[in-house]
RNA sequence: GCUGCCGUGGACAAAUUGGUUAAGUCGUUGCUCUUUCACAGCAAAGAUUGCGGGUUCGAGCCCCGUCGGCAGUACCA
């Protein structure tokens, strides 16, 4: 079995992309086939630099790694479609000879006009058996003017000659048999005017060259797969004529219709793999990556995204996805595209990465906000925090009171709990942690404990808070004694005279 | 407009292929734990399976109709 992705490198590969990729490549896994990259960059107008690098890095970040592809290699190269022109001219060309295909000389000019017109009655212009025979094209002119046009070098297209009256039988992997009349198909564009082959062609021709045995891909191609089976039919290559499989969309977070780009921004979630950087702000994005995602976490969603394993098992790996994937559990319904589900499954991933790893993950964004940390002090901070972050982003952001002194506090929890005529005792409590020898975890949990209980002359519901408040700025947050522990003694003795007169100060206020 | 696809709680989704009281997850709410938040555990609320007919002892699953949503309808992919 060989499978393949086609993107056409028109800018950052959509999230939507990644999913039939993901797919794609599960498939092929599962299957003990092989996974074909292949860039589809017919139309130079739309063409982008940069977006094939971008398509490759972000398969790559996914775990989704080519086995076939440019830049990779492979023996049914080159896998650019630009790099095969020649090819598509010859195939075109038996597609005339044999009579499934024919000259069209209709200008731009002239079928915007038919648009028009059609449109000025209600109607919808198609390019169809309906139409062909009054159309400026070599069925309605002599073998002799044919050639002549040809030969004047002016700009023509080729065109499939769909059959009349015949029923184009699909038969899909998720949808089963879908039907079309033919008569309801039109006449599309084989090659273009400038000599490039069209997406329908190309498609057709190079799955046959690659020897490509399953077609996954996006639900809108569903109507055109019609004019593909007519190719194979065409081409003779019926027999050899892939497997096809159409995805399901993935919807909007709310609302109606399928994920854009816009909703992305709309939203200000990530709706792509990885940034992409445009010179136009407005085609600026920012990615899953830079967004603080996992690529595990990003996978293992993705892969929900139209697809479940009918079982309850919901957290998966990539080697566990590619052993449990399988096409008959495919949906046929949109998926929405739940952010929250996203977020669900990064925290998940979070919390079962161990310290060590996570603390390498963390460290870069510790450091880019100025902050420094031996390994221990890291494994320890990300350990306190990571069931309480959904993002490796979120771990400086919200434990940056690890670092640098507390930078606020929240007021209405000291209004609340800042007994003023307790100072004394607190300042008694600075004093006995001032007096410790071991700051271990263990032991400040006990002594302070300890102290509280027995000499405090208060219960843990006035004291703590306090003493959390004070390290930290914040109600939310580790063990008490725990962080106190990682911020060292004199740290912590230091917050405590702080906050003590902070409280006051904003008790006075009040 | 035409063609096609889809339609199960707010979201995703299962249902041994026609067989009891329609799983589970996310989200929401509550409880437990507890010094907070989170995690975890437990529990609750939430569905006349889009609607209307039909076949059948029995329908989410089959048939007909209907409505809705979406996609395609380019010398874009």
């Amino acid at each position: 079995m060989r499978v393949r992705f086609a993107p056409s490198p028109t800018g950052a590969l959509h999230i939507g992309g990644v999913r039939t990729a993901l797919y794609n490549y599960l498939l092929a896994k599962k299957m003990g086939g092989t996974f074909v990259l292949r860039i589809e960059d017919t139309d130079q107008k739309r063409y982008v630099p940069g977006a094939e690098d971008y398509i490759l890095e972000a398969l790559r970040w996914c775990g989704i790694e080519p086995e076939e592809g440019p830049g990779i290699g492979g023996e049914y190269g080159p896998y650019r479609q630009s790099e095969r022109k020649h090819l598509y001219a010859d195939y075109a060309q038996q597609l005339v000879d044999s009579g499934n295909a024919y000259y069209a000389f209709d200008t731009d000019e002239e079928l915007t006009k038919m648009r028009a017109d059609y449109e000025a009655e209600k109607k919808v212009f198609k390019y169809d058996h309906s139409v062909r025979r009054q159309m400026n094209n070599s069925l309605t002119m002599d073998a002799d003017a044919v050639k002549a046009r040809l030969a004047s070098g002016e700009p023509y297209t080729i065109r499939l000659k769909v059959p009349t009256d015949e029923l184009v039988n699909i038969s899909d992997l998720v949808r089963d048999k879908v039907q079309f009349q033919s008569n309801e198909l039109d006449d599309k564009i084989m090659m273009k005017g400038d000599g490039m082959p069209t997406y329908h062609l190309a498609n057709v021709v190079d799955d046959h060259l690659m020897k490509i045995t399953h077609v996954i891909r996006g639900e809108e191609w569903l109507p055109s797969t019609a004019h593909h089976v007519l190719l194979y039919r065409a081409f003779g290559w019926e027999d050899t004529m892939p497997k096809f499989a159409h995805l399901p969309l993935i919807l909007k977070p709310t609302g109606k219709g399928k994920l854009s780009k816009r909703d992305g921004a709309k939203l200000g979630i990530p709706v792509f793999p990885l940034s992409w950087n445009d010179d136009k702000p407005e085609d600026s994005f920012v990615g899953f990556r830079e967004f603080g995602f996992d690529p595990g976490a990003v996978v293992n969603f993705l892969a929900f995204l139209g697809w479940n394993p009918g079982t309850e098992q919901e957290m998966f790996s990539l080697a566990e996805l590619c052993e449990a994937f399988s096409v008959e559990k495919i949906g046929k319904s949109g998926a929405r595209f739940d952010f929250d589900k996203a977020k669900w499954f990064n925290q998940q991933y979070l919390m079962a990465t161990d310290n060590a790893q996570l603390a390498k993950e963390v460290r870069p964004s510790v450091e880019a906000a100025g902050y420094t940390a031996d390994d221990d002090m890291m494994e320890s901070f990300v350990g306190m925090l990571k069931e309480r972050v959904t993002f490796i982003t979120d771990f400086v952001e919200t434990g940056y009171y690890f670092f640098e002194p507390v930078k606020a506090y929240e007021e209405k929890m000291i209004r609340k709990k800042w007994k003023p005529d307790n100072r004394a005792k607190f300042e008694e409590l600075s004093q006995f942690i001032t007096n410790m020898e071991d700051f271990s975890p263990e032991n400040v949990t006990e002594k302070v404990k300890a102290w509280i209980n027995e000499d405090s002359g208060m219960g843990f519901g006035a004291v703590l808070p306090i003493l959390r408040i004070a390290t930290s700025g914040t109600m939310k947050g580790p063990d008490v004694f725990a962080m106190m522990s990682l911020l060292g003694k004199e740290e912590v003795v230091s917050r405590l005279q702080k906050g003590y007169d902070a409280f006051d100060a904003i008790k006075n206020n009040a």
